[in-house]
DNA sequence: AGCACGCCGACT
DNA sequence: GTCGGCGTGCTC
């Protein structure tokens, strides 16, 4: 070996897509740029995997390990810019995962093979801009406030909470943001981050028409070559704007200089497996990192984000109209009345069962009458299936999944009972075989059933059901939708998925059914939840020229979650939850973190839900200033205790102390990690969810 | 996480 | 006698 070939070998640090929270050392030929991604062996088979460079070292490591060479050098310059890189490390310090997880989660895709001629240059139309709409004067307030310190080239870093009611017109006031920011820098880029439900081609296209040949989206059904194309658009700088789900927050920018974060409340901002970060706050984030504007709108606004702009984190823009003075929909209560007979009979796989009567009359006579005047009307319920449970009157039971703590779902139309949390089946002839002395009853009300009743009764009208049972098929919804804009139905039926953001110019009448089981979840934001999915479902409705009505059928009707949603009294609800959250320390008042272990022995599982707990008593003990204003809920049995064959124990941590709470998770952390490994755990920072 | 290895049960 | 279930250990 020459002196000159031993000076020039480098030794690459790289970050792996493992959860071991530690990079790997390799060696090279070359230098390799930081933030490159590299193809490196691994393990005892050296199976190739792909991974993020992370420093480069002439030096030779103190190593009692060998030190295997990297295969390929995958990008001629770096995919991950410094600014990527340096949130990519925040992020795995706030969310304590490693380094390497969150970069996969960052860049999923790995370039296409061979680089093909681009067919979409996305022929594309010769479209002319879209008009720019006036303002109203309040739009324009609105618009003043969020561009008032905008000095080019960068934007001042300061949240804005966009409050404005459904049908406010926030999209006209984004595009204008938009046109302003390019205006100050024709260099600027935008990110505009939506709920994925939300990425209709009618959502893009406002923005593409208005922004020809300068858009780029990313969704969840794009192959890897379109999605790298898209995000290559969005690196060179190529296109000005990027459209994407909460993963597009981690795209390369060439020059950020904007971020519109749309429906912010929406959960699923929230990733749930994996690496569970929050889309919005890592935008949040991104935004003061890279000194860059940032909006978050909503009808709706979270309970964080409406506190942060209360207390002036966030600055507060309202827009309490709707445009061109439309009046909200008036909203009406009527009685949830369940049939006299409880449940369905199921004698024999013969029985047709019947679709029961659970439409109050003053709903159906409204329907009809949206009907005969050639309007539309959408009947949201938020369960799918036929029935929620089939009741056994031997057993005096429900029949349950063998693998979750949950009862199965009848789907009456495909026969068969289905565990709705890990895809469990068994056919309906199976279960009424092996009962035949039993006596099943249908028991609760879905998506399915609603439509079977519809049918009915509005048989000669054109209906569709929205749910993920009727949409799983690739671009079903699309077409279901397409079919409602352009009239071909008149009723859609269907879960929250109807409530989110659509805007049907003939949709006058909203009905919404089981609303009484929203408000009951074991979890501190059901009545959140509740009032978003009322309020957005309302919301759908008279949204153009003709006025809307909605339906809310319940029992609790002097419910506060209700009396407010039939005011649309988004600022008296947040107070009065406000004023609830403090009182328990939930969060924005307190900051939580979630822990669950899960194994499929139950008494394993039950001796480390033990140890933990001791674990934790003895560590406050020694620390007592440790747990002051701290809250510890458990270890203890979760709602659904068994998941998936898995038996589940969780402990919640909640606290206004950032840096104590982390370091109780550090700790607990820690001694999950001496767990066996046949019992796993999972850390949720900030949960969305606690079932 | 993935993968190999190694240990016990029910099969040709 | 082996195929295969999952429990354990290791990864530059």
């Amino acid at each position: 070996m020459t002196q000159q070939e031993f000076d020039s070998l480098h030794y690459i640090e790289v970050a792996l897509p493992t959860p071991l929270p530690r990079h790997f050392t390799y060696k090279s030929a070359f230098s390799v740029p930081v933030g490159c991604r590299v193809r490196v062996p691994f393990g005892k088979s050296n199976r190739a995997l792909i991974g993020v460079v992370m420093a480069d070292s002439q030096q030779s490591p103190e190593s009692d390990y060998e030190i295997k060479t990297l295969i390929e050098v995958l990008d001629p310059e770096p995919e991950f810019s410094p600014a990527l890189l340096i949130m990519a490390k925040w992020l795995s310090n706030y969310y304590m995962v490693a380094l390497g997880e969150v970069l996969r989660a960052m860049l999923p895709v790995t370039p296409p093979k061979a680089k093909k001629a681009s067919s979409v240059e996305r022929s594309a139309s010769q479209w002319l801009p879209g008009p720019t709409l006036a303002l109203t004067p309040i739009q324009e307030r609105a618009f003043a406030a969020l561009t008032e310190n905008w000095q080019p080239p960068s934007l001042e870093f300061r949240p804005f909470l966009l409050w404005g009611v459904t049908g406010a017109g926030k999209t006209e006031i984004y595009l204008q943001l938009i046109a302003k920011a390019r205006q100050l820098d024709p260099q600027a880029q935008v990110l505009v981050l939506v709920p994925e439900i939300s990425l209709t081609p009618q959502m893009t296209q406002v923005f593409s028409s208005r922004f020809p040949e300068q858009v780029a989206v990313v969704h969840s059904q794009l192959t890897n070559n379109q999605r790298w194309e898209q995000l290559q658009r969005v690196r060179h700088g190529q296109a000005a704007i990027l459209i994407g789900p909460r993963s597009a927050v981690f795209a390369n920018f060439k020059a950020l200089r904007l971020i519109i974060v749309d429906e912010e409340h929406d959960s699923s901002y929230k990733q749930t497996t994996g690496f569970s970060y929050n889309g919005r706050d890592v935008a949040v984030v991104r935004a003061q990192q890279e000194k860059i504007a940032i909006v978050l709108g909503s009808a709706t606004p979270s309970a964080e984000s409406y506190y942060n702009a209360k207390t002036g984190k966030y600055g507060f823009i309202k827009i309490d109209e709707r445009v061109a003075g439309r009046p909200l929909p008036t909203i009406h209560l009527v009685e949830q009345s369940y049939p006299k007979q409880k449940g369905l009979a199921l004698k024999s796989n013969k029985d047709p069962l019947p679709a029961s009567l659970p439409f109050h009359t003053e709903m159906t006579d409204a329907l009809e009458r949206v009907i005969s005047k050639g309007q539309q009307a959408m009947v949201i319920l938020n369960r799918r299936g036929f029935a929620y449970f089939l009741y056994s009157r031997l057993e005096k039971k429900a029949i349950q999944c063998p693998h979750c703590s949950v009862t199965l779902t009848l789907h009456k139309r495909s026969r068969h009972l289905h565990c709705h949390y890990c895809e469990h089946r068994s056919s309906l002839e199976s279960v009424l075989a092996k009962r035949p002395d039993d006596d099943l009853v249908a028991v609760g009300f879905g998506s399915e059933q609603a439509e079977a009743y519809l049918e009915t009764h509005f048989s000669k009208v054109g209906l569709a059901r929205v749910d993920s049972d009727s949409v799983s098929k690739k671009d079903s919804l699309a077409t279901i939708l397409a079919d409602f804009r352009s009239g071909k139905t008149k009723i859609l039926v269907g879960t929250q998925i109807l409530a989110k953001g659509h805007d049907f110019s003939g949709l006058t009448l909203i009905c919404i059914l089981e609303v009484d089981q929203l408000l009951n979840l074991p979890d501190f934001r059901a009545g959140e939840r509740a009032f978003q999915l009322l309020v957005q479902a309302s919301g759908r409705a008279g949204r153009h020229e003709l006025a809307g009505d909605v339906y809310i059928q319940c029992q609790r009707q002097d419910h506060p979650v209700i009396q407010a949603a039939i005011r649309q009294d988004y600022l008296g609800f947040m107070e009065r939850e406000l004023a609830f959250r403090e009182i328990h320390g939930y969060p924005p008042f307190g900051r939580m973190i979630y822990f669950e272990i899960n194994g499929r022995r139950k008494d394993r599982v039950e001796k480390a839900e033990q140890a933990l707990g001791d674990f934790i008593e003895s560590s406050l003990r020694q620390q007592p200033e440790l747990g002051q204003g701290m809250m510890i809920l458990g270890p203890s049995r979760p709602p659904i205790e068994l998941l998936r064959g898995r038996h589940r124990r969780s402990l919640l941590i909640c606290s206004a102390n950032m840096e104590k709470l982390r370091r109780l998770a550090r700790s607990i952390a820690s001694f999950c990690q001496t767990l066996p490994r046949e019992l796993r755990y999972k850390l949720d920072v900030d949960p969305q969810t606690l079932l």
